[in-house]
RNA sequence: GGUUCCGUGGUGUAGUGGUUAUCACGUCCGCCUGUCACGCGGAAGAUCGCGGGUUCAAGUCCCGUCGGAACCGCCA
């Protein structure tokens, strides 16, 4: 097979006789002499015809990505081009063939394109002829290969799990398929392969990993999308930093590799009721400082009244400190952020401007002892801005987490570096409000801390876990647990999240049995595979990752896909829609 | 399910209720022998997403709908 790399040439191959393939990116023909910039994978490389070349006429008649085969003899530029790398040489054409033509493009292949991003998505194989998108698919080839290069060495076998899966009604949204075989009856795409590793420890395979699709049918985001890749890791016979460590050591690989950055190894840890506390956050972003601080204690004989209703109802008074910009923001900018925490549920946004005169919205009420305990705890300065949020916990560490965010992307205080940290000590259980009773924070495998098992049925709001989440820059690039080997813990647990053994039956029956043979105490961790290469990218899109992405209401702006089917498919089914919409007019 | 923003030639845009609907790039035609954002001259190209309403008059205002983006809910 002959290959060609553009690219691969340089002023040191001047005098060969090369042959090439690729699409001709620009033609500039100055009337008598044609200049054609010909891309392929590896970038650019400029062919030269003249007007006594037999060619010439042809070359005239090419249009943009036209592709087209070339002979011609490498020689140096006249004239040299530092914007590209083969700007030292050009290649005197003395044949050319046209394998294929083009018709005219709805947006022109250019790294900065003013094509918007649903006309790209429209056209996808054409943008992935961009620099931008094709640099980004050669990144994430790497980094999947890296990461099976060194699962590999640490003796990980990878394993595929199945994609036609057991719907189970907890989590997520399942994407349902329905059987042909069994009139009535639906599979289910895996949310994760999260059963099927467990079993395959059971299995004795002791190692396994899987660049695996998961799917939810769940609302999209900048940073999700109904399918997705996780690396997916399964270990036997370890303890939470045995996992840690290795997934830690493999990220410390990558960004190596990728990006030679050195890591520094142990990664934080952060028990996740500090990461609430500091940061608002399970997925805190230390890429800047800017701590949320309590300072209940300081108004607990408050007079001024919204303050005291709140702390009488047990509520809390958190703030964030902006150093140094109080002039920056204007009673109209503070207008915003309050329409921001509201966003989170907060009721407003008390602040204060601390200057010779403090002025803001609770300047007037708050006492003069107040304000100079604040002053003194926060060690406030002049042109400081104290952002205020009193109400619930979740509701205060929410919203002040969000604000954090949003105001160092506004002031610019995100440093370039990378923070990774893990997450540790999730509890076991959240409160629901809705049902009114305590439900798995995590999936009900996941092993609770030995000190706490105790607690599975008597104390669930401090019953904490062997979960883990790996951090970086904010995002959650990762997740795992140490699960339940113990048949004895795992009927505790779903005892405490209040199962039937008919329900336990019925939805993990297989499962549980499984767990009788023998089972090795096991634990992983799945990569958002995703994430992680928009990190390494730097984007904030997690389309721009993958090559053939979804938009935010799920669709295919290119295949056009979800589609209607025939009315003969869904009989053949046993499947009848019952209010058909007209989604063409 | 909710909130906010957006939709105008192929692409990206301008457009205080009354214009022949702006500009740039691209396309087409002509000229041009060292360009690389080539240059110069000319031309074609728009049911202003769709439907309804208000008005003497709607690209512009209102309602609905479809499509796109971000966020909240959701994502065990």
């Amino acid at each position: 097979m002959k290959t060609t790399n553009n690219n691969n040439f340089n002023i040191n191959n001047v005098g060969e006789n090369v042959t090439l393939y690729g699409w001709v990116a620009k033609k500039r023909n100055l009337g008598g002499l044609i200049f054609i910039d010909l891309r392929d994978r590896s970038g650019i490389i400029q062919l030269v015809i003249k007007p006594e070349n037999e060619f010439y006429d042809m070359a005239e008649t090419l249009k943009s990505e036209y592709v087209i085969k070339v002979e011609g003899v490498i020689t140096e530029r006249e004239s040299k081009n530092t914007n590209i790398d083969t700007g030292e040489i050009e290649v005197i054409v003395n044949n050319l063939e046209i394998l294929n033509t083009s018709i005219e493009l709805p947006f022109t292949i250019t790294d900065n394109t003013t094509a918007l991003e649903d006309t790209r998505l429209k056209y996808r194989y054409l943008d992935l002829r961009r620099n931008e998108l094709k640099t980004k698919m050669e990144m994430r080839h790497k980094i999947t290969f890296a990461i099976r290069e060194y699962l590999n060495n640490l003796n990980f076998l990878e394993i595929e799990t199945p994609i036609l899966c057991k719907s189970t009604p907890e989590g997520a949204r399942d994407y349902l398929v329905p059987s042909r075989v069994f009139n009535g009856k639906f599979y289910a795409l895996p949310q994760s392969p999260q059963i099927f590793k467990q079993l395959l420890m059971v299995g004795g395979m002791e190692r396994y990993f899987q660049i695996a699709k998961c799917f939810r049918d769940e609302d999209l985001r900048a940073d999700r999308q109904p399918e997705f890749t996780q690396v997916d890791m399964e270990m036997s016979f370890v303890e939470e930093e045995d996992v840690m460590n290795i997934v830690e050591n493999l990220m410390a690989y990558i960004f190596k590799k990728i990006k030679n950055v050195d890591l520094k190894l142990p990664l934080r840890r952060m028990k996740y009721d500090d990461a609430i506390e500091y940061y608002g956050s399970d997925k805190p972003d230390l890429r800047f400082d800017m701590k949320i601080q309590n300072i209940t204690e300081i108004f607990k004989n408050t007079e001024i009244s919204f303050f005291k209703d709140i702390i009488t109802n047990g509520g809390i008074i958190n703030c964030l400190v902006v150093k140094n910009s109080a002039q920056e923001f204007s009673r109209k900018d503070i207008d915003k952020l309050t329409e921001f925490v509201k966003s989170y549920k907060a009721k407003g946004l008390a602040y204060l401007k601390i200057d010779k005169e403090v002025t803001g919205s609770i300047s007037k009420v708050i006492s003069e002892t107040e304000l100079k305990e604040l002053k003194e705890k926060l060690n406030l300065e002049d042109n400081d801005l104290v952002l205020i949020v009193s109400d619930k916990y979740n509701i205060v560490k929410q919203s002040l987490g969000a604000l954090r965010i949003h105001l160092a992307k506004k002031l610019n205080l995100i440093s370039n570096n990378y923070e990774l940290l893990w997450v540790v000590d999730f509890p076991s259980f959240e409160y629901s409000e809705e049902e009114n009773r305590y439900v798995a924070c995590h999936h009900p495998f996941t092993a609770p801390k030995d000190s706490d098992v105790d607690k599975l049925l008597t104390d669930k709001a401090h019953c904490y876990s062997k979960a883990y989440d790996i951090v970086i820059n904010g995002y959650e690039a990762g997740g795992g647990s140490i699960r339940i080997h113990d048949q004895e813990i795992q009927k505790k647990m779903f005892e405490a999240l209040e199962l039937t053994e008919e329900q336990i039956q019925e939805k993990f029956g297989f499962f549980v049995e499984a767990l009788k043979y023998g089972t090795p105490p096991h634990g992983g961790l799945a990569i958002g595979l995703d994430r992680l290469v928009m990190l390494l990218t730097e984007t904030e899109n997690i389309r721009d990752v993958i090559a053939f992405p979804k938009t935010a209401s799920a669709n295919d702006l290119m295949s056009e896909c979800p589609n209607v089917v025939d009315e003969a498919q869904l009989k053949e089914l046993g499947i009848k829609i019952e209010e058909k919409v007209d989604y063409d007019k």
